[in-house]
DNA sequence: ATGGTAGCATCGCTA
């Protein structure tokens, strides 16, 4: 089972490029971030007849997220979980897919660590444990994958230097990604390359940072510990970052036996 | 210290 993650940053501006890549690569779910799109706006016929299920979550403009699955695609859940607070924007949903309980999430960004964004980013990933523990068991398949915002370690940083009192790196963010592992999902990438060095999945559109090296691996694919000994290979693909037109994230993919 | 680019409901905000 070939599971993906991809930040478009906006499906209405990528459909062509995501289409192409889709028709390529031919992931049985695919997890994507920052549709920007309404439901309504959704086009969910171009992927019917590619042979998808969809489920979107959008509010149009900003945020939106949505499961594409080839495997079903059942009891789906927009937003957090049970009676946690609900968050205004749309930025996760679950559904079961080939067995496996996916969240795809769209972590807040928290624009800088004096921000009240900052603030509703930490209370955010707070609520996405909560949502784990109301969804699953630990010894559940469970995936939880999207743009968490977070990169994991310094060796997921082109120059940790540069993010001095920044996010993306503060210790309470990475602390609370920390938990989400504690409670027992793995980072699939990192653990199927643990000496990989160098290797991103976003980069500033500014600047010429795809091309200098200058990005930051913050789309991660956590899996459950049933999932870890299932996993054939992980693998950014960078070359969905150039050419025309790209979106600044490169997807994110993880084959499963 | 700033700005660089891209996308949006665009002349300001979000990333």
């Amino acid at each position: 089972m070939r599971v993906v993650t991809w930040n478009v940053n906006s499906l209405r501006a990528r459909l062509e490029r995501v289409e192409e890549w889709v028709a390529e690569v031919q992931p049985d779910v695919l997890c994507m971030q920052e549709t920007k799109l309404a439901d309504d706006a959704f086009p969910a016929l171009t992927f019917e007849a590619m042979g998808y299920e969809c489920a979107h979550y959008g509010q149009g403009q900003w945020n939106g997220v949505a499961i594409l699955s080839k495997v079903g695609l059942d009891d789906v859940v927009a937003n957090f979980a049970g009676d946690i607070e609900p968050d205004p924007d749309a930025r996760i949903l679950t559904a079961t897919c080939g067995g496996v309980r996916i969240s795809c999430c769209y972590v807040p960004n928290g624009r800088s660590l004096d921000d009240d964004h900052y603030t509703y980013k930490l209370s955010w990933l707070d609520r996405l444990l909560a949502h784990l523990e109301h969804e699953s068991d630990p010894g559940d398949d469970v995936i939880v994958t999207g743009d968490f915002n977070i990169a994991p370690t310094d060796a997921d940083v082109y120059d940790i230097r540069k993010f001095a009192n920044a996010t993306h790196v503060s210790a309470p963010e990475r602390d609370r990604l920390q938990t989400l592992c504690d409670w027992g999902l793995v980072d699939l990438f990192r653990h199927q390359h643990p000496d990989a060095d160098k290797v991103y999945s976003w980069w500033d559109y500014r600047g010429g940072d795809f091309h200098q090296g200058r990005g930051l691996r913050i789309d991660l694919v956590l899996g459950s510990a049933s999932l870890v000994d299932r996993v054939e290979w992980a693998v950014v693909d960078r070359n969905a970052r150039k050419g025309k037109q790209p979106s600044d994230h490169a997807p994110v993919i993880v084959d499963l036996a």
